[in-house]
DNA sequence: CTGTTAGCGCATTCAG
DNA sequence: CTGAATGCGCTAACAG
């Protein structure tokens, strides 16, 4: 009958003791590092199964350095976004035996750093951190300290640490120049309150498009908020009261977007009718609203993939001493919202 | 410059030499453990900071047989319902210091296995499992070795082991009971294809409204198919391949309500005009489909809270030494699909 | 108020 | 082919 299981954990020298051998045979046994006679094998095998040992992975990682974790710092976990590059991660790093710590920060640069630091003194073998703050004072501490870092979106790069992104800038580029090709004339842009990463890349593409067409940049028409719904909600109304209001709003994200949708909701607009609204990121449920979101695929899954890539191979040590920068082309998905 | 980082971690024995006192000290400056003199404590404080000592937790987890992680096992992280119970998990256990290491399974037993046993090896303080399969040796593995484990949407519940859930019989039973008063006459019924868990247990309530409604019960009307997106448009387009087909379709989950959806759509049927569809969870963007989705909501925050409550409980020793069940309230969520 | 020592569980020299 | 001994970094007796 399931006990109250207070049964304590075997440990390799209760295994030994049971079988006869020395702890060094049974780890060996294990590891296949050394040979070990077949009638031996066999005897600590049935031992531990009979008595479950599992070993265990703490006091094996204080031995080896290492302990088969990595860390995923995001926002927000709830966002769609992060849910695919957690998945990408694990498609890599799973078969390794890597395991996955994810931690939501709520892009507040206080927790991000707590977080970290937990990280770094967790001994994680490496570190995937998406965020939006300027100074990552922590982030570089982790990787001064031998942690290898992957920065997830166009963080300002810093000298030896692996970026892998989509290409914001060329993203911006390509969505204004899309509204642009439709006809809009006052093309607006939600972004977040800091200004770097990938919210403000976004926006120098937008504004380089802008350029490009020869129109001109209204300052009035970026408008920094929280990247959430309620952000977008927020940021749709200020910017519907404006004196010109603009019929076209491109938005950092494609929660953003849906907040800003639900600005326009609320104020009886329709979209994309009165004001277009254009997303970032094509999240699955982007082609089920309505309207179905016009936005910017920028391939999560993949990015996911490629952060654990680049993490396995600081790991294995087959990286090359250069930081590496994986950019992903984004693609406009063209629905009804704009 | 930020260096190639292979500079060493620093660890207590470091601390001490460099500030003349031995670890112990060091230790308790930092635990608060003992009283430590003024002088002493500044000196160490100032040699913490100066070296950026970070204590190794695995070194401590090893010590104190704790390691203030809890594992969160589920069968796809993608699916926005689990994100919510990640992040009411760390909303309890942040502040504690535990942090939380995810896995997505598929729902594929193996894949679970292998998992949970990952997470024993790691020695996870708690673990957090949702998944389908009828038969976990391995979660009762967990459990017998001391680990404190919540069993996550109404699994078969064991003895010894607590349940977070929404309460599922009642919710199948209002659902159908809705879809009945709304004057639907044939009602289907997508789940899953193990009989065991959240998915039978709405079956089971369907099955009981019928029953308490005096309508015929028909198996040919519950289908089972795998728990995807994909899942619920192979399963729609089965039921409407029917000699007859439902006018309504109850699906064990959101998203799969949405590859109900899709089906529906790919046979070109208006939704509710030819067939109501609903579903289960109420995610974020049941409300920002077209047509809008009617579904239950079953809380996911509050219960990813509850697990972490109950986990932090069996931690602390505060727990009552048997099992507790927390069952969340389903309630109907009225929109335009049903 | 402070230091010495043992041991958490394991991998790995070094010695047979 | 096998063992004994060491140490990864830390906390907690135990002993001043």
């Amino acid at each position: 009958m399931p006990q109250q299981g207070r049964r304590r954990h075997v440990s390799i020298t209760d295994v030994a003791a049971e079988a006869g051998v020395s702890i060094t045979t049974v780890s060996h046994v294990l590891s296949g590092q050394r040979p070990v006679s077949a009638a031996t094998t066999a005897k600590v095998r049935k031992v531990i199964a009979e008595l479950g040992y599992e070993p265990n992975q703490l006091a094996r990682g204080l031995r080896l350095q290492r302990t088969n974790t990595v860390a995923l710092v995001v926002p927000d976990i709830t966002n769609p976004f992060y849910p695919l590059i957690a998945r990408g991660l694990q498609n890599m790093l799973g078969p390794a035996g890597v395991q996955v710590l994810v931690t939501s920060t709520d892009a507040d640069p206080s927790v991000e750093d707590a977080a970290v630091q937990q990280m770094i003194t967790r001994r994680v073998d490496g570190l995937a951190f998406a965020g939006y703050q300027a100074d990552h004072r922590r982030v570089a501490a982790a990787a001064e300290v031998g942690i290898p870092v992957v920065l997830l979106g166009g963080l300002t790069p810093r000298p030896g640490i692996d970026v892998v992104s989509s290409d914001d800038v060329a993203g911006g580029e390509i969505a204004a120049k899309y509204l642009i090709s439709r006809g809009y004339q006052r093309i607006a842009f939600i972004t977040g309150v800091e200004r770097v990463g990938s919210p403000a890349n976004r926006v120098a593409g937008y504004r380089k498009a802008l350029r490009d067409a020869g129109r001109p940049f209204s300052p009035s028409l970026v408008v920094r908020e929280e990247i959430s719904r309620d952000g977008g909600a927020r940021a749709m109304a200020r910017l519907l009261a404006l004196r010109q209001a603009p019929d076209a709003v491109l938005c950092t994200n494609d929660v953003v977007a849906i907040g800003a949708l639900d600005g326009a909701k609320a104020r009886g607009l329709k979209v994309p009718g009165n004001v277009a609204v254009m997303g970032f990121d094509d999240i699955e449920f982007a082609s089920l609203l309505t309207p179905a979101l016009t936005t910017v695929s920028i391939r999560p899954l993949e990015q996911g993939e490629a952060v654990g890539r680049l993490l396995l191979e600081r790991l294995d040590g087959s990286a090359p001493r250069q930081a590496q920068r994986i950019l992903f082309d984004p693609a406009v998905v063209a629905r009804e919202s704009a």
